[in-house]
DNA sequence: GCGGTGCCACTTTGG
DNA sequence: TCCAAAGTGGCA
């Protein structure tokens, strides 16, 4: 799907919006199940009160209840529509209570923070009743997966052809039913009844079967997908292996049959109205490469790839949960043969996602876990099946009905994201994002091993060193790691704590016996060699495993490749793992020079982690930063003159030095890099609402010097108050704040009877808006420049990182002048997003450094941009 | 004595 | 009583 299609389909806010046909085909199928399934969403009886958000008008809309059957048939009728039509996106519930607005007696009840959003909630007094089942269920499921990990796993099936057309009226599935185990092993039958019950193997297709999957595919009114692992297993499964090994995909697809078409109608398909009914058939796609191999082999995934290439550009949208892992599994499934730019428009629906919009302090949930949440408590799943215990049949069946209830709940979540306001967001920044995340996971970065493993080698001289130094004063070889055998040394032996100026030394928890924690260790360094000692093998253990071994152990092949969680925050923003590239320390790390090693220049020695990421022959690395994010959007929160001002007039200067010069009264020239990052940590405590104290250690300065320097910054940049009060009365009305393209974090806290839980609130109340939009800002850059290189011809230009505002590319060397103008211009043109309604009041800047490793990049020259108008996205 | 686990404090990153 | 992460070691 493209971008434009989607900017048409979600300025949905006056409820009624001239839609595109790929959009609108989106609309239908999200409706096509709301209409469908609607009735066993929760409703509650409480409606929303109207709060000062456009958004809202869909739960007043929906008091009517004319409204509604007049929207229900709309949406049956749209389907059919092609383009220039309008849809009522209305959700289906009839009244709908927002977790922010709670009822009365919910007040009352002092609701936990971490209660799900009540109107998913049938009856309020029911909820201990409906959690109790819930955990009875997951106590089910732990037991049901145990003992599957316990039996072994089928051998060799052979393989068995079962012909049957999708428009045949031949009785061979029947026939193929009674061998239920065998039948649903190979997956084998085309026939369109029989796919309806059973899997249709794309493998056993013959030609003209091929060709109506094709068909089927580009006229289906949803897609429903989950990736198949070794063993049976699904992406819905609860408890993931760290890398599973694909089998292949299992789809849902769901089709509009009038009567009319060349396929069987049966009674028990879901009648739509007007004569029009929605059929369901299962179809399983093969991507693991089987050892045949040959020309069978090649015409096979010929096939398979085009299958693939279709649901990319599939006119609705795909349902996945997890989606970024099916992306991955295409493209690793085109391998050589396809770009990544294939993927650059595939839509695919993560409930996960969704879910995580509507609540950003549910961390991670499985698919149970949100049918449990967002699904009536009598549904049953069965995700964590395996072929160990259970025949394939039986598994089969509940991949089948998994798919049917993915369906369900991801429908209900759009709905529900479109009462909170959400959809916009989901539609333009999060779904799109997903195959940039997809493509960047795919991608491996160069690490220089045997730098590394030099680098390993030297900290663990040092460490022998240091160790045996230890023996040595200490006057006897021990266990320098256990701290059971340190004690007896320090408070044993050498009995540092009798010694010691501070009357009593920290102890440990329960067995009260003293502490070999740091501060116990600095508290006495003066007193023995050996805590200093201790200190620094510490140090250099730390740095050892952090970013030399952690680094290694994340290798394969020599390149390492971070997972990217898109829902593993609160304020929006990315995180990495394995490694965390988001977190491998930018300035070099001085250790002492372990006396074995050769050479006499300096007795330190520098680690520079980041320049053990190297760009391949013949390509640089090229980074992307966005200049003092946060603090122009705080300019512009806030509408501070002052601060306006210093963006808008000094537009090519550095904002911190600024500060910094003015703040100590010294000439820009003379401010160094440590004052400048010392302005910065100064500027967003205050803004953050740090206090004095704080500021104090961090500026090195007297507590009343402390509280002089934010007394006159606040008085300074007057607005910036008026900001954090608005933000924060607003919160405590609403419950939740929301970031400049209205995504939320609830903070229920804000209502504490605690002072200090609340003020904590009111800080992260201050701090989300901020954060939050600026991480919006950069997810939206690396969308656009994906897309934007993926529209050219010529570009190959890779995303390998996101560290919040700085975008890392893998550019080819003879690429770098254009690429550099496209990204710097994309990226500035942010200022502007038409999609989001989104007007900033201040330039975005962004700086632009490049080198062949992460560690020595040096500033690019500034192109000349094309014009000092800035394009509109 | 060894290894697994969960909590906490502390490091790095980013603003 | 700045905010947000991931990762590590200490401790029980």
């Amino acid at each position: 799907m493209k971008m434009e299609n989607y900017e048409a389909f979600v300025g949905f806010d006056l409820c009624k919006v001239p839609l595109s046909s790929a959009a609108q085909k989106i609309m239908s199928a999200v409706h096509s199940g709301d209409s469908v399934e609607s009735k066993n969403w929760r409703e509650s009886e409480k409606t929303a009160e109207v709060v000062n958000n456009s958004r809202i008008k869909y739960s007043v809309l929906l008091e009517n209840g004319k409204n509604q059957s007049l929207e229900k048939r709309n949406l049956s009728s749209s389907t059919s529509q092609t383009s220039g039509s309008s849809i009522n996106l209305c959700p289906p519930s009839s009244s709908i209570r927002l977790p922010d607005q709670p009822s009365a007696d919910q007040n009352q009840k002092n609701v936990s923070s971490l209660a799900p959003p009540s109107c998913f909630i049938p009856q309020c007094n029911q909820e201990a009743a409906v959690l109790q089942k819930t955990e009875s269920k997951r106590t089910h499921f732990l037991k049901e997966n145990k003992n599957n990990e316990k039996k072994e796993m089928p051998v060799n099936l052979k393989r068995k052809h079962g012909t049957c057309h999708f428009s045949g009226k031949t009785n061979k599935h029947v026939a193929l039913e009674e061998n239920a185990d065998e039948v649903e092993a190979h997956l084998n039958c085309g026939n369109a009844r029989a796919c309806e019950n059973h899997f249709c193997d794309v493998r056993y297709l013959d030609d003209l079967e091929k060709s109506q999957l094709v068909e089927m595919l580009q006229q289906a009114v949803a897609v429903v997908v989950t990736l198949m692992y070794e063993d049976g297993s699904t992406q819905l499964r609860a408890e993931q292996a760290l890398f599973p090994s694909v089998k292949g995909i299992a789809m849902l697809l769901q089709s509009r049959v009038d009567g009319s078409g060349p396929l069987d109608v049966s009674a028990s398909d879901s009648v739509l109205g007007e004569g029009a009914t929605l059929r369901d058939q299962y179809i399983y796609l093969q991507t693991e490469h089987s050892f045949t191999g040959g020309q069978e082999q090649e015409a096979y995934n010929q096939f398979a790839r085009k299958v693939l290439f279709q649901m990319l550009k599939c006119k609705c949208p795909v349902v996945c949960f997890n989606a970024k892992d099916f992306v991955r599994t295409v493209l690793q499934f085109f391998g050589k043969d396809g770009s990544w730019k294939h993927v650059v428009h595939f839509v695919g629906l993560d409930p996960r996602i969704a879910a995580w919009l509507i609540d950003p302090g549910d961390a991670a949930p499985s698919f149970e876990d949100l049918v449990a949440k967002y699904l009536e408590s009598s549904i049953s799943v069965k995700v964590n099946c395996t072929y160990g215990n259970s025949s394939r049949n039986v598994v089969n069946q509940n991949v089948r009905v998994n798919l049917k209830m993915l369906h369900r709940l991801t429908m209900g979540l759009c709905s529900q994201l479109k009462v909170y306001g959400l959809w916009q967001l989901f539609c333009t920044l999060e779904l799109p994002l997903i195959p940039v995340l997809a493509v960047m996971e795919s991608h491996r970065f160069q690490v220089n091993r045997e730098e590394m493993e030099r680098t390993s080698a030297l900290l663990g001289s040092r460490l022998k060193e240091l160790e045996q130094e230890a023996h040595f004063v200490a006057g006897e070889q021990f266990l320098i790691t256990s701290n059971n055998q340190l004690r007896e040394i320090l408070f044993g032996k050498l009995k540092l704590h009798l010694l010691s100026p501070r009357e009593t030394l920290p102890r440990t928890g329960l067995q009260r016996l003293p502490s070999t924690s740091e501060s116990v260790l600095s508290a006495v360094q003066d007193l023995h060699p050996l805590p200093k000692i201790i200190l620094e093998y510490r140090r250099v253990h730390k740095i050892k495993s952090a970013f030399v071994d952690g680094l290694l152990a994340c290798m394969r092949k020599g390149s390492i490749s971070s997972t990217w969680n898109q829902t593993g925050t609160v304020t929006g923003r990315l995180s990495a793992r394995h490694p965390n590239i988001q977190g491998i320390s930018k300035h070099p790390i001085q250790i002492t020079k372990p006396q074995n090693v050769k050479g006499t220049e300096g007795t330190m020695l520098t680690i520079s982690p980041r320049s053990m990421f190297v760009a391949p022959e013949g390509h640089t690395f090229l980074a992307a930063d966005f200049s003092q994010i946060e603090l122009r959007i705080l300019a512009h929160l806030s509408g501070d003159p002052e601060l306006l001002k210093l963006f808008r007039e000094s537009e090519r200067n550095d904002v911190f030095s600024t500060l910094t010069s003015q703040w100590k009264d010294i000439t820009p020239e003379r401010v160094t890099h440590a004052d400048r990052e010392q302005t910065k940590k100064v500027v967003y405590s205050a803004v953050y609402g740090a206090g004095k104290e704080r500021l104090a250690a961090c500026l090195g300065v007297t507590v009343q010097e402390a509280a002089q320097f934010l007394e006159s910054f606040l008085q300074k940049y007057k607005k910036i108050k008026d900001f954090v009060q608005t933000t924060i009365a607003q919160c405590h009305q609403t419950g939740y704040v929301a970031s400049i393209t209205g995504r939320r974090r609830p903070l229920p806290r804000v209502r504490a009877q605690d002072r200090q839980l609340r003020a904590q609130a009111e800080r992260q109340a201050v701090n989300f808006v901020v954060q939050g939009s600026a991480a919006d800002l950069c997810k939206m850059a690396m969308i656009h420049v994906f897309t934007a290189v993926a529209a050219s011809p010529t570009l190959t230009a890779r995303l390998v990182a996101q560290i919040h505002d700085e975008l890392l590319f893998e550019v080819e060397d003879s690429q770098i002048p254009e690429f550099a103008a496209l990204v710097r211009g994309t990226m500035e043109s942010l200022r502007n997003v038409r999609a989001l309604e989104l007007q900033l009041q201040v330039p975005l800047k962004v700086s632009l450094s490049a080198g062949h490793s992460w560690g020595h990049l040096v500033p690019l020259q500034e192109a000349p941009r094309p014009s000092d108008q800035p394009t509109s996205c």
